[in-house]
DNA sequence: GTCTATATAAGGATAGAC
DNA sequence: GTCTATCCTTATATAGAC
């Protein structure tokens, strides 16, 4: 077989698949949870390989982690940057922001683990890098919502307010008054919205 | 020394102190990060006398997880049962569940561990345990809130509001518009119950 | 680039003395 | 109830052949 015809099946680097292929087994348990044999294994690799592309488990980790949350970045920021008035926008980030993380449940859990990171220079690492780009869209965002509220804790509530719901998502259907249709991303995008249409409404007739 | 004289220093039972102490390392590290060498250290003995109280590690974490969880639960439900207009209940509530996310770090992380927990048991375990009777209260309160909206939507975003303002604590300090006074759990909970006070008053305009 | 083999440490858990 | 000593497994990481 030349190497010409293996063109159909693209060979992607083999560093590249290993990030793509280690990023849902730490999604789902962990930095210490996941050992590099669990690794090698989903990229039918040994566990020596592994040492050939990167230095040691903490950066293979940390690039993991940095690839699945620039991609999905990417895509949320895409979801800020058009036109409409700025409750328009609002109401496409939330439904945006709601159905990735209804879809996209390892990026979820990637992004809890980075919350409860314990080294500083990785959490700030990937805040600046990735988290910051998406608050400066939403927090400009709430500026414009609301001038006379802080953008800060605005925008911050914002991201809560969905976020939090798919956080609890496990633990959410042994609480009162759960129904199926809420793991609905539509149906808790708009609940939000409606939410924050309803204060926004109500501020702007409290004129300062 | 007689044991009577003991008394001045009320020994508690070592079962007990094991649970104390080892829920800050869990807290700080979570279920993997945490060895039974670490545990036995920070209580003063070696790891086989951990043996002679708890099965394995698994029943020690989630006793240490459990014994905070209904502490820290007991306090948040005094918090509701007292009387007051359901919207001075929910201001009582929100001040106070954030005060105790700002005051009492241990126990966010601890329930961010919970939270991405795989284990499906010991996750349904503690939510029933400790979740729940929060979640009732919150849920009923929401109903008296807005008899028109889904009271458990409403109670997960009033949980959420708070919570995931301090979740992001470490990180938030790296995005637009942070000030040190937003750290303030009062400052937080003004934000918090403005924002759910004008878009309740708004929900109440619309008549259904 | 990937393998086999191995060094070295750390992990959970138990046996048996006291 | 707690200790010492130890077993066995799993972990990260490296050396050196191919």
């Amino acid at each position: 077989m030349s190497s010409q015809a293996m063109k159909t099946i693209p060979k992607r680097k083999t560093r590249e698949e290993i990030l793509e292929l280690s990023a849902p087994l730490f999604a789902q348990r962990g930095y210490d949870g996941v050992s590099m044999r669990d690794v090698a294994r989903a990229a039918g690799l040994t566990q020596a390989a592994l040492y050939y592309h990167f230095a040691d488990k903490d950066q293979l980790y940390l690039e993991a982690v940095a690839v699945q949350f620039r991609e999905r970045g990417a895509v949320l920021n895409e979801l800020l940057a058009g036109g409409g008035t700025p409750l328009k926008r609002l109401e496409r980030f939330v439904t945006g922001l709601a159905r990735m993380m209804a879809t996209d449940k390892d990026f979820l859990r990637l992004m809890q683990w980075v919350l409860l990171d314990n080294d500083e220079v990785r959490q700030s690492t990937l805040a600046k890098q990735v988290f910051r780009d998406m608050f400066v869209a939403v927090h400009d965002l709430a500026s414009e919502l609301d001038p006379h509220q802080d953008a800060h804790l605005l925008a911050m509530s914002i991201f809560g307010l969905v976020i939090f719901h798919f956080q609890t998502g496990a633990t959410r259907k042994f609480m009162p008054g759960h129904r199926p249709h809420q793991d609905n991303p539509e149906v808790l995008a708009r609940h939000v919205c409606e939410l924050l249409r309803r204060s926004l409404a109500a501020a702007d007739g409290e004129v300062q």
